[in-house]
DNA sequence: TATAATAATGACTAATTAGTCAGTTGTCAA
DNA sequence: TTGACAACTGACTAATTAGTCATTATTATA
């Protein structure tokens, strides 16, 4: 076995138990028998053997269930494969497992959180596909929804059996969930997380970059039905290109428009948007 | 405002951006514009404080949401005002919410594990509450599941608005989950989370006591209906109270017992009692 | 104003940390 | 046997940490 596995191996379980600040190297060494030198040859730093140990796991976990859903033809069958290759998953690696329910909200490098949320949006992903595939037209309006319950599920019952000595049959807990997940999905009238929220939370994350406001704008813009409407996103249009306003003229055409039911997304973009470029200038 | 009232203050704010582990008593007392002698004047060391924050918050929301819960007479509005409060009250303390789902599975602090666990127990408890008011025997056998559909919601939810900047209708989130909570209730026919799992998990944490064991015994004594089940029960609680026998014949006498359903729980909860003694013994 | 009591300070200790690097060891081929 | 190269070592640095304590400042009381 190479270093970096033994490595990397070993520190999976010192993690699991103490959590990743609380855990030094010289721990991590001594775990595995060699010299504070020797690991230092096989990683940069000690982020660097966290991002690969993510990296390592995480694709593999990610890819065993996409795999699971995309070979399954939308029977019935797929969504307890869904939730039984899960959970089969993460028992399997249980210790990493656990370092991702520990660290996932609570790291501050920058370079991890983005690895975390871009895993997310994989499996966000996967379950959207998923269940796009299975219900079709009837879940539009409530996919996106669904997506957040099927995640709450996962997280709670993985934290159960992860966390307490508790004796698990996961066929039962994946027949349980099959059988939630197609109540809600064909009985829910009112969702909670729309598409715009979905989708928001999705960007919030990364910078928004000036092509996507401009993409999301002109979509609002070719829905605008009235005048006012129309004029003022079309400012804005002009000003995100080539800015010529002042903070407070667009602080109104933002007011302007922010009513309109369409509009609302675009014009919280904006805000942000503006509000950043303002500050940074200062 | 008093110098530990100022200190809780200032110290949740910097918890919350950058986590307990990454927030040094130094940055405490710069935030709060005071020396490092003067916070240990008010907090004996940097845990006290933590578990101080903890205390303070956590009884404010559990009792804001027990007190809605009961104070509703189990009518259709009862699950309404128990999401909303909840949510109500977690994004009023915002910051101290966002500590407590970065820390909650990652301290490695005796006492503030055990902190929140207490916590989660009354939480659960108020939930079971309040779900058996509404419900009644029609949910005898899901509504320990249902406990976790909840608190999966829960903690989903709180995640998307406490950590994206995601504009938010609260009484739309609260009757979305109404609705959903209701179709569970009323239509879940395979639970996963049984009452022995629901009451092991809460074992699984403290420190099992003879007494709890006994108790538990008993009834399955009680239960019990062939004479090798009897028989080797009432082994197994003459040994609990006075040692007598040796670690192979209790092994066998658990192999006995742990056939029969009724059984099962007290099998594993002894198992674990007898090899923790063992161990201890060496 | 003088005295006592309390509050607050910040330089200090001792421990721990991530990361480095001059030097040692092991392993091959010539 | 020699030399060259890579793998490895662990004492070291510089920074940071929680917590202490002799000293100073503030306040209340007589």
């Amino acid at each position: 076995m190479g270093k970096k596995q033994l490595i990397m191996e070993k520190a999976v379980e010192l993690f699991a138990q103490q959590g990743f600040e609380l855990t030094s190297v010289q721990q991590i060494t001594e775990h595995c028998g060699i010299s504070k030198g020797a690991f230092y040859l096989s990683f940069k730093s000690k982020d660097e053997l966290i991002i690969a140990l993510i990296d390592q796991f995480m694709s593999q976990m990610i890819s065993d269930t996409d795999y699971q859903v995309t070979k399954n033809q939308n029977d019935e069958k797929t969504l307890y494969e869904f939730y039984f290759t899960m959970f089969k998953s993460s028992q399997k690696h249980s210790n990493f497992a656990k370092i991702l329910m520990k660290e996932q909200s609570q790291s501050f490098n920058k370079e991890l959180v983005s690895k975390f949320h871009h895993y997310d949006r994989l499996l966000e992903k996967t379950i959207l596909t998923m269940m796009e595939g299975l219900f079709g037209e009837k879940i539009e309006n409530t996919k996106h929804d669904l997506v957040y319950c099927i995640k709450g599920f996962i997280s709670i019952y993985s934290e159960l059996i992860l966390f307490n000595n508790v004796p698990v049959n996961l066929e039962q807990l994946a027949h349980s969930l099959v059988e939630k997940t197609n109540l809600l999905a064909t009985q829910i009238t009112t969702p909670f997380v729309t598409k715009e929220i979905f989708q928001l939370k999705r960007l919030s994350h990364e910078e928004v970059t000036k092509d996507q406001l401009l993409e999301i704008l002109e979509q609002s813009l070719s829905e605008a039905e009235e005048l006012l409407e129309q004029e003022s996103l079309s400012l804005l249009k002009q000003h995100l290109l080539e800015p010529s306003l002042s903070q407070v003229l667009i602080e109104g055409l933002l007011k302007n428009i922010q009513g309109y039911p369409n509009c609302k997304w675009i014009a919280y973009l904006l805000r942000n948007y503006f509000a950043l470029e303002f500050t940074e200038n200062k």
